[in-house]
DNA sequence: TGCAAATATATGTACATACATTTAATGTCG
DNA sequence: CGACATTAAATGTATGTACATATATTTGCA
């Protein structure tokens, strides 16, 4: 498939403007990213939230993230990080343990099943170059740097 | 609040790469569009998807559009149109009925009710200045082609 | 000490998403 | 014509999102 341009792909062919374009475009290609994403994930029984705690699990392993954590390095900070632990918890993937320190706080740990299980989508997303890999390096810092002037 | 980068945002100081960081600030970036577009809407009752088919009504009116062709036009081409038609029906928004010519089809056309939110919510955006504001038209179309390269 | 405020997580509800399945109408071709 | 595939929409189910509220623990301070 050649370059479908954004107006292709959702059959629009006036934008207000530029910026409105843009827009529509960015929310576009987001979820295009993230559909791409969640069916690749589905062959391993995750979602991609419950993929993206995962990672952020095995980012602090040895060491225990509570739920607060999690929630402060998720990107969609809205969702329910407790709920999405439990599917994970009941898939023997992380274990939920009461913080010994402080009984509010729960102790939440990425198992060796769970480790395992990233070790596989790392190289499955290697050999499928799921991500931005059409862009090159320098296109990517361009794309970033107009990306945060957007939340300035 | 000054230019946060988004190493900030989401408190992750290392990307593997530029390409990585690109990405997850594209996924972050338009959460973070959408949910302060959801959070007008709700004011007018309305959530995001419920206003994206409005407008596709808007579109076509006076001619009606049938699901599929709203399917064709969504951003979230997944999402499931009759559901959220089934919302715009309760709120008067808009009225479904048999297509005469293919019987298997439905007829949805915006009302007048509907017709009038949607120029308040025209207002209300505009003063808001919702949207990609930020960017010079210039950038915003550098932005564009940066997306529409990413799905190539 | 004791009690209100703050903190950490969990739960409830309405809505949406992703995808499989169902129902009904239409097209097609032997 | 009539069986069978195709098309259009609706429905079922599991999951997630957004936001309000509840429960339990800890902290602060009168």
């Amino acid at each position: 498939m050649q370059l479908m341009k954004i107006e292709d792909e959702i059959k629009q062919r006036a934008f207000k403007d530029e910026r409105q374009k843009a827009y529509i475009n960015l929310v576009f290609t987001a979820g295009w990213l993230q559909l791409r994403q969640s069916a690749m994930f589905k062959e391993y029984g995750l979602t991609l939230p419950q993929f993206n705690i995962l990672r952020i699990l095995r980012g602090q392993h040895p060491k225990p993230a509570t739920v607060n954590l999690l929630i402060e390095r998720m990107l969609d900070k809205t969702s329910n990080a407790s709920r999405i632990v439990d599917k994970l918890e009941a898939k023997a993937l992380v274990t939920r343990k009461v913080c010994p320190s402080n009984r509010r706080a729960v102790d939440i740990r990425i198992t060796e099943a769970g480790l395992e299980l990233l070790r596989r989508l790392d190289e499955v997303m290697q050999v499928q170059s799921i991500g931005l890999h059409n862009l090159t390096p320098e296109e990517a810092t361009q794309l970033s740097d107009l990306l945060d002037k957007i939340r300035d």
